[in-house]
DNA sequence: GTCATCATGTAAGCCGTTACATGATTGC
DNA sequence: GCAATCATGTAACGGCTTACATGATGAC
């Protein structure tokens, strides 16, 4: 969970922990709440396996909290000498104290195997917003299939609550009946919503296979 | 927070684990996936405590699934004798080794306390939505209080997302904006319904006063 | 008599939190 | 030099999940 939107994050761009936190909360306000006591361990966690590995820093132009534009280049920007004087330092570390991380290709193959698994926290509603904030990343397939496994669960739980409106419900207080009432309607204005992400993800599909056809047999329909 | 929800649920009426279970989930969409495996030690360390009792059964007419109409008494239903027997044999036990609890008054007291303890959960979004299906059981000021933290936290969550719109937003891809503005748009229904079950509180509070001045001063304004 | 369901419980473990401890850098 | 912020970490704990173990009851 955390490990995915960290490998996330780190996709884009190397990181420290720190300014990990910062976007965590910004493009995340479901995980918003991540603190420092969960984030550094994950980290610590990733960069045992190999998930992540720390890189040396390129301080941008802006040492403040403002956004560095251009992207920090991946591993190898400083010489070997210096990236094996800090390692012999005994760990990498940037102006602050800093330790950026930069994702390892092993780490972009668990990063696959997090979003695309259905292992229990997939049909979690956090499991689900985290995985959509980074689906730029899947392929193609695996996004729809995200798409409408959420879907159908969201169904499902409504089909539930409809069920349970219908047979024998007692009489629930105004207080109950509203909450019951404002979680229908949120979620159906939550299908309806994911009908439009399935509908444009099936719309690029087909722009796709047209695109290929074209450049495949040189048809020409416009 | 489940401690909570047992205690709301057992203020109604006397249950035992796995229906209580089942209520969880028709009752809360919200927190449908308590399992067993955490409701009966919440049980226990009630029973432990002191908040909830276990108390002899007297079945309804109905041993399966449906609803038992009429509310079971409180302890005292069965006479001295046979409780005490029951008691003897080690626990209280109904037909297929149920167990079923009942509130106590310290039970109840320590119901409120959780309900309106500001406590951690307090600013949880499940933590409110287990509060507000028990809001019945409040105090009606208590009431108009968690409404409107709830309110204020809303309100500053989507402060919070303007102004990361409007500030050095790095650019997001489809996926990102559509789902942060999705998660903006059900911040703000949120926010009316809110809005709309404040409002009922004030009235109804307004009636009471009004009542109550009928009833005090016997002035007549019609 | 056996199978599904009802019913209660235990054990291991995950994932996260709060609170605490530490140190570097910058601004005044 | 002192405070605020940036930055990293550790320790203790909480709550909930999964998986497992057990037994009673009713339907067939």
């Amino acid at each position: 969970m955390l490990e995915m939107a960290i490998l996330g994050l780190l996709k884009e761009q190397p990181l420290h922990g720190y300014e990990l936190k910062k976007r965590l909360g910004e493009i995340l306000g479901v995980l918003s709440g991540v603190s420092f006591g969960s984030l550094y361990p994950a980290l610590a966690r990733l960069e045992g396996t190999g998930g992540v590995e720390a890189v040396a820093a390129e301080e941008g132009s802006t040492t403040n909290g403002s956004v560095v534009p251009e992207r920090i280049p991946m591993t190898g920007s400083l010489g070997g000498e210096r990236a094996a004087f800090r390692a012999r330092r005994g760990a990498v570390r940037g102006s602050r104290g800093k330790k950026i991380y930069a994702i390892t290709p092993a780490g972009g193959r668990l990063f696959d195997q997090l979003m695309t698994g259905e292992g229990r926290s997939a049909q979690d509603d956090r499991g689900f917003l985290v995985r959509l904030a980074f689906a730029c990343h899947m392929a193609p397939e695996a996004r729809l299939g995200l798409l409408e496994r959420r879907r159908a669960l969201l169904v499902e739980r409504l089909v539930r609550a409809r069920l349970g409106a219908t047979s024998g419900r007692r009489r629930l207080d105004a207080y109950a009946v509203s909450l019951i009432e404002h979680g229908t309607e949120t979620t159906e204005r939550d299908i309806s919503w994911l009908d439009r992400l399935i509908d444009a993800e099936h719309a690029t599909e087909r722009a796709a296979e047209h695109a290929a056809g074209h450049a495949m047999t040189e048809r020409d329909d416009p």
